[in-house]
RNA sequence: GGGCUUGUAGCUCAGUUGGUCAGAGCGCACCCCUGAUAAGGGUGAGGUCGAGCGUUCGAAUCGCUCCAGGCCCA
């Protein structure tokens, strides 16, 4: 029928396919994570995950990790920076757990507070103003309740672990109590006080207003440049006395401002200690006249005013005009002029009216040099009886006073020039009125009064963060110590209805004397609120409040307490204050740690962004150091903020938000979890959907490897099968991808030992991606296949796959953890526990021929001989090929079947030592119908095939 | 304006104390495989290390200035 020719060059063709060891596996390609993390999730609830962590932790051979959450604020839906932060803190604790740790994690949020008050009272309309506080209150309590929850389960979306089902949140009663205790402390040290400070008031209103109660309009003001009279004339620098200047010739300072009003509270000027100032001698209405003015404004100034004949005799620094005293305009009074760093000379003359009740820098200022926070405006925007009887006509307000005040001036001589003005000014968000600065009584935490004749909170927290406190990165620490030494004193009091309210007593109308706030005092008022909530304070009557108070055995009572409190209980008037909410979770080292668990103190760790150097982490310190004389915390990890590409912040104005429901729903829990690791938080992060497509490429290299793997593990059981590694097998594939595995396992416990989480997922990808997907599997996927499925050689891999695979799964666990459960799963099948129960990997034991780093260091150049070969002979298939390299002394230990695999190719032989490196084509010769190699060993064998030896000893033929 | 901080191939980033440190991965181009297949593999092109001026025998690496960002203040 047929010639033998035809039968040689046209072979029956035989599939070996069925005969092959093709890999198995349940474990998809495709991870479907949108659809199938919510079955881990529920997979986890079920088993119930987090007690069995726990349970498990009762025997954790490295003891307790403490890990502290930073309580978000309740309201609204989380967004990106939520997700980054909550994703870092799930790698902390899953990592730490699988090192053999126990970390209890409780998870906490910020309820009081003024977003929530302010939303609460839109939504109630002008009825909320009616409304008494307990009702406000509890409006506000159910909105947080209600973003509790939302967040809640958008946190455990991101596959996060922690305990959900009992949160602590500040708005409890029990944190509520500690708090107080730890508030009770502090004001039995002698840390707390009350004085006036400025705040923005809406008279409208008769109310402080928060920064976030503000709107911004534009306003029409008078703005003024005022003469004020030097009185110490002997104190003015010699330069000007030198320059022409006669003795007892009037000299001026020129102030600018834009509130006029503020005139009346004038007690200094500040100047900036290293500008130049100059004395200025010109013509104006008719006079001659020397006035200060910084040096750079002062020719423009004067030319604005009208000013003629502009002469200047001399110029000073301005730290040369601190002697110099000046005569009120107008109040009778003699001022200072002081140093101040603020002072610009963008606008205004270089010397600036300064009153400390009317400004926060002013404020500042006036409390370093000892000046009076003085504030003659009262509540409703009248002066009080200190200012001049013409500024105190009935119906004479701020906003009228401006133009009494101008006229004063213009009458006395004191007016150089003014003109209107037109600028943005703060107005109350509801009445839409403009509001004013204005000093009020407020409480404050001292930072600088020393106590327990120690040293001062600012230098106790200074002295923390010098040495004692982890940081990463380190920078953090210089950070801190800048916030720290340049913070002021701590205004807790705010004056609004959703807080803890401070609870000071007021004595009764007519009697005089300081309210009641002390220790013992609030340890009475802890009883009833641990028991009652905060609301009690609202509903209850000072008696009532007081009741487990005995004043007779409080030193500290001021003495009204004592004569009055018997008779007059009912009369005493309850502070209207409420904490600062930063108070609240400054105190969660007590409020959530401390009463969780004994012996959470300090925590291992506090976890948040950047930002909390001045919020969160100071209060924190501030606190836990004043009543415990430790810092809360051993280690800071802080991380950056979210940017777009272009590494513009994020914002709803730019729309170059990203929403965290939509990245969940395209990309899946995983894949955002895999993007947090994969970017190094320190500072900004960049942010946009190339990007995390990105992660999702990565994501699914990874996820193929572990697939890859698995899939040639269906027929491996390691305790019948498992190869134990010795010294003959030390320059076998095998020994050296394990030796691989080794250093990954170092690699990435390590990263995660220090925080480092960029390191492990680079670590974990470059490990699938070279050293396995592009190296090992490629070079052993023939024997995987082709040898008989329980030769030795098979077995051999098969168990490095195994040690590999299990080795990936938990490393990647804290990342990965819906699919390193999966894999961990399909690892076992399905008989294991979540590998979230599991252990971090040990080395493996094994021997690795040293030669290996020179025979990997010698591929390129044997793949880049055969890639010539390709390109210059047409053999496109590495198969076809085999290679002959220079004998080098350290390839004499290898198997060349390995280095033959390890090139993809059929053969390898070694050629004389000063040989060139040859590429043969092996096109003529024949190739094995099963394992399409031409190893020269390829023959026709019994089944009729065209087979190589080991492929006719797999099949028996 | 101040404190802290960032700026390395199109993208994400490595680059210890200044001297093979100009690298990796992705992407891209070209090619191979088709028994990991909406997979896998190979080769290759790409950067005046934000700009400028200094210190030094020598700087991405130290100093100063500037430009463009970020957080927190003012």
């Amino acid at each position: 029928m047929c010639s033998f020719e035809e039968i040689m060059t046209e072979p029956v063709k035989r599939s070996y396919k069925d005969t092959l060891n093709l890999p198995k596996t349940s474990f998809a390609m495709k991870a479907n994570l949108v659809q199938n993390e919510p079955a881990s999730q529920k997979r986890w609830a079920a088993a119930g995950l987090y007690e069995k962590l726990r349970a498990a932790g009762k025997s954790a051979p490295r003891g307790r990790f403490v890990f502290h959450d930073g309580p978000p604020y309740a309201n609204g839906s989380i967004h990106l920076g939520h997700l980054l932060n909550k994703v870092l803190k799930d790698f902390v604790v899953r990592s730490r757990t699988l090192m053999g740790f126990d970390v209890p994690y409780t998870p906490g949020w910020d309820c009081h507070g003024l977003p929530i008050e302010h939303k609460v009272m839109q939504d109630l309309g002008p009825a909320g103003r009616e409304l008494e506080a307990y009702k406000i209150r509890r409006k506000c309590q159910d909105s947080a309740e209600k973003f509790i929850k939302l967040q809640k389960t958008q946190m455990q979306r991101l596959l996060t672990v922690a305990d959900y089902d009992h949160p602590y949140v500040t708005m409890d009663k029990g944190y509520e109590g500690a708090v107080l205790d730890v508030f009770a402390d502090l004001v039995g040290k002698g840390l707390v006080y009350r004085a006036l400070k400025p705040v923005h008031w809406s008279i409208e209103n008769r109310t402080a207003l928060a920064e976030a109660e503000l709107e911004y309009y534009d306003r029409q003001d008078t703005s003024v440049y005022v003469l004020l009279e030097v009185t110490n004339h002997e104190a003015l620098p010699a330069a000007f006395k030198t320059a022409g200047l006669k003795p007892n010739t009037p000299v001026h300072l020129m102030i600018w401002t834009t509130t006029p009003w503020t005139l009346p509270a004038n007690l200094a000027v500040a100047v900036h200690p290293r500008y130049d100032y100059g004395l200025f001698r010109f013509q104006h209405a008719g006079q001659t006249r020397h006035a200060i003015l910084a040096r750079e404004l002062g020719a423009k100034v004067l030319a604005a005013g009208g000013a003629a004949d502009v002469v200047e005799l001399a110029t000073c620094p301005g730290a040369a005009l601190d002697p110099v005293c000046y005569a009120h305009p107008f109040a009778g009074r003699v001022s200072p002029v002081v140093m101040a760093d603020y002072v610009t000379l963008e606008d205004g003359t270089g010397l600036v009216h300064t009153a400390p009740g009317h400004g926060v820098e002013d404020y500042q200022t006036g409390k370093k040099y000892g000046l009076d926070i003085y504030c003659p405006v009262k509540a409703d925007g009248t002066f009080d009886e200190t200012v001049p009887q013409w500024l105190r006509a009935p119906g004479v307000d701020v906003w009228k006073a401006n133009t009494l005040v101008v006229d004063n001036l213009r009458g006395s001589g004191h007016l150089f020039h003014d003109h209107q003005f037109t600028h943005s000014y703060p107005h109350d968000w509801r009445g839409k009125t403009p509001t004013i600065f204005r000093a009020t009584e407020q409480w404050f935490i001292s930072v600088d009064r020393e106590f327990e004749g120690g040293k001062s909170l600012r230098q106790r927290a200074l002295a923390a963060a010098e040495k004692g406190i982890a940081f990463h990165p380190a920078w953090g620490q210089n950070r801190l110590r800048g916030m720290l030494e340049s913070r002021p004193d701590w205004c807790i009091s705010r004056q609004r209805a959703w807080g803890l309210p401070i609870p000071a007593f007021f004595p009764p109308e007519g009697v005089e004397g300081e309210p009641l706030l002390t220790a013992a005092s609030i340890k009475a008022v802890v009883e009833v609120i641990r028991q009652q909530g905060s609301d009690a304070w609202f509903k209850l009557s000072p008696a009532d409040l007081l009741a487990h108070y005995n004043p007779t055995a409080d030193h500290h009572a001021p003495a009204w307490v004592k004569s009055a409190i018997s008779s007059l209980k009912s009369e005493i008037r309850k502070g209207s204050d409420i904490f600062d909410v930063w108070f609240e979770s400054g105190c969660s080292w007590n409020g959530a740690l401390k009463r969780m668990q004994e012996g959470n103190y300090p925590a291992e760790l506090y976890l948040e962004g950047s930002d909390q150097h001045r919020g969160w982490f100071q209060v924190s310190l501030l606190c836990g150091l004043a009543v415990t004389g430790q810092p809360p915390f051993r280690g800071l990890v802080t991380h950056g903020f979210t940017v777009d590409k272009d590494g513009r912040k994020m914002s709803k104005s730019l729309g170059n938000t990203i929403e965290v429901e939509d990245l969940l729903k395209e990309l899946g829990a995983d894949v955002c979890r895999w993007w947090v690791s994969s970017t190094n938080t320190d500072n900004d992060i960049k942010v946009d959907m190339g990007l995390l497509r990105l992660a999702g490429e990565e994501y699914r290299k990874v996820r193929n490897t572990l697939r890859f793997l698995l899939s040639n593990l269906y027929d491996f059981d390691p305790a019948a099968h498992a190869h134990t590694f010795g010294d003959q097998d030390a320059a076998s594939l095998d020994a050296w991808v394990l030796g691989e595995l080794n250093k990954l396992i170092a690699t990435v416990v390590g990263c995660y030992e220090r925080y480092e989480f960029p390191g492990v997922s680079r670590a974990l990808f470059n490990f699938c991606n070279d050293t396995l997907s592009a190296v090992y599997l490629a070079a052993t996927k023939d024997r995987l296949y082709c040898d008989r499925p329980d030769s030795p050689r098979r077995r051999r891999t098969q168990t490095a796959l195994w040690h590999s695979t299990s080795a990936l799964v938990r490393l990647a666990a804290p990342v990965l953890p819906h699919t390193a459960d999966e894999a961990w799963l399909a690892l076992h099948g399905g008989l294991a526990d979540s590998v979230h129960l599991a252990t971090f990997p040990k080395p493996v034991s094994v021997t690795v021929a040293p030669e290996w780093a020179q025979l990997l260091a010698e591929r390129p150049a044997m793949l880049k001989a055969l890639e010539e070969a390709r390109a210059s002979r047409g053999i496109d298939n590495p198969l076809d090929m085999g290679l002959t390299w220079p004998r080098k002394p350290f390839l004499a230990g290898f198997d060349p079947v390995d280095l033959a695999d390890l090139c993809l190719i059929s053969r390898f032989a070694l050629g004389p030592a000063d040989s060139s490196p040859a590429v043969a084509d092996l096109r003529s010769e024949p190739r094995c119908d099963r394992s399409w190699k031409r190893d020269g060993t390829v023959q026709p064998r019994a089944d009729g095939g065209l087979l190589s030896d080991r492929d006719a000893a797999a099949l028996g033929v």
